[in-house]
RNA sequence: GCGGACGUAGCUCAGUUGGUUAGAGCGCCGGUUUGUGGUACCGGAGGUCGCGGGUUCGAGCCCCGUCUUCCGCCCCA
């Protein structure tokens, strides 16, 4: 690198060759499965309005104050760079009048801004694929949507690297007496909690629950579960949900320490977890928040959904999707150039990728192809020309042979073969 | 925001207790009589050793600061 080079922010990539394949593939495939759950892809803008994350969130302290990408804009509004995408997909939602037309089942993928310190699988700019079903108060559409990223996981060939981890944080009424007598047991062994435990009874108690550290095992679990204060209808509704998950046919563990900590959760809370990224493990998480489409100033609305990171993801792959093998036209000498142009025009028509070089000797040209992956090579120069004839090399085989130009496409459309440019 | 580790060619890394013009492999470029690649041989380019200070006769190596990446913590919408 040169002395005054420019350099990337900090936290953010660039998706290049292998990367990007592995990225697109990843919201290819998920676009895909989503689409057989009669998804259909939204695409909403990357910044919004501050209040729309700042009203998603509450007050949640360090969130909004520390971790968002928020700035002023000209006219002096306080404008964000999305931090995840259900928000904006629910102001979406509300301004479009959708509110009218439910159940909505959007689809998306995008990238994200969070301001915090990167780690492997966790920067600045981030990149998510998500999905919503929003005005579906079911039990089965929990269980439906979590079998769709089941789904997504499966056809990316990774669903045996993950574990689906599954709870409930009930309704807001048994959720309130369960923080109650969570508080007040917590508050009973105070002393025996870790400094950071202690500060979150302040003000986010349910966190205690997930604590990291060793001397707060022993009293987490001694701690009251949510099991005990369910009500009924939210004790049916969970029944429901894993009936539902039965039916699907999808495993899954209950891990009664996965909590959300903003009040508009309610009910199923889902994660798959995988053991081979290190801390940052969550590969595909969602669950349901049927407060938040009224936060955004709609009517009451319950609404499911997902998000899951795609650097994560993608790390998770065991190979990159092949580039598709290009087909290098080599003319040799200045009058080849114009045949051998109108050659490579007819094989893009029929939806071949072709490329041809604009210098070097046939050596080097021969060597250019192969870098590129090429899955053959058409070679015509005045011999060629002159009977009315192209070399058609097989490059990985090494054979070549004398075929008409009008042949060409014929010959090649059904041998599409893939090589491993980049 | 807190704690720790790393930072030498495009990539992966070596570099003895600080001592002359900083190395290797891979990759890249060129050549091996000019119409044939992926494999052999020969040659070449490319680094002010992340950046900035300091100590020293002398720093890639020691000290301080700073930035990045990575590992944890906090947070995780």
């Amino acid at each position: 690198m040169s002395l005054n080079a420019v350099k990337p922010v900090r936290g953010t990539h660039d998706l290049i060759g292998e990367q990007q394949r592995r990225h697109a593939h990843v919201i290819a495939t998920a676009r895909r499965i989503t689409g057989l759950y009669g998804f259909e892809e939204w695409a909403t803008p990357v910044f919004e309005d501050t209040s729309v994350f700042a009203r998603s969130l509450g007050d949640t302290s360090d969130v909004v104050s520390k971790e968002m990408y928020t700035f002023s804009d000209r006219g002096g509004e306080s404008l964000t760079l999305r931090p995840e995408g259900t928000a904006g997909i629910c102001r979406a939602l509300v301004t479009n009048g959708l509110t009218q037309s439910l159940p909505q089942k959007a689809f998306y993928a995008g990238p994200m801004f969070r301001y915090e310190r990167p780690q492997k699988g966790r920067y600045r700019q981030f990149h998510q694929i998500g999905a919503e079903l929003i005005g579906s108060g079911e039990p089965l559409a929990d269980a439906e949507t979590i079998t769709m990223g089941r789904d997504v996981l499966e056809a990316l060939g990774i669903v045996d690297e993950v574990v689906l981890e599954l709870n409930t944080l009930g309704d807001a009424e048994s959720r309130a007496t369960w923080r109650t007598a969570l508080v007040a047991y917590f508050s009973d062994y105070r002393n025996r909690l870790s400094e950071d435990s202690q500060l979150r009874l302040e003000h986010n108690p349910l966190r205690i629950l997930d604590s990291k550290a060793a001397e707060d095992q022993p009293v987490i679990e001694g701690a009251p579960g949510l099991e005990q204060y369910l009500n009924d209808s939210s004790r049916h509704f969970w029944d429901d949900v894993r009936r539902g998950l039965d039916v699907f046919n999808v495993a899954y563990t209950v891990n009664p320490r996965i909590v959300r900590g903003l009040d508009y959760y309610s009910h199923t809370a889902f994660e798959f977890v995988t053991n081979r990224l290190g801390a940052q493990g969550t590969v595909l998480a969602g669950g349901r928040y049927d407060g938040l489409v009224e936060e955004m100033g709609g009517p009451a609305t319950p609404a499911i959904g997902w998000a899951g990171g795609i650097e994560r993801l993608a790390m998770l792959l065991d190979e990159a999707p092949d580039a598709t093998a290009p087909i290098a036209i080599i003319p040799l000498g200045a009058v080849a150039e114009t045949p051998a142009i109108r050659i490579m025009t007819e094989l893009r028509a029929a939806g071949l990728r072709s490329e041809m070089a604009y210098r070097g000797n046939l050596k080097k040209r021969m060597e250019r192809a192969n870098r590129a992956g090429a899955s053959y090579a058409i070679i015509l120069g005045e011999a060629e020309l002159a009977s009315g004839v192209v070399q058609l090399r097989d490059l990985s085989e090494g054979q070549q042979r004398e075929v008409a130009p009008d042949d060409l496409v014929k010959l090649l459309s059904h041998t599409k073969k893939t090589g491993s440019s980049v």
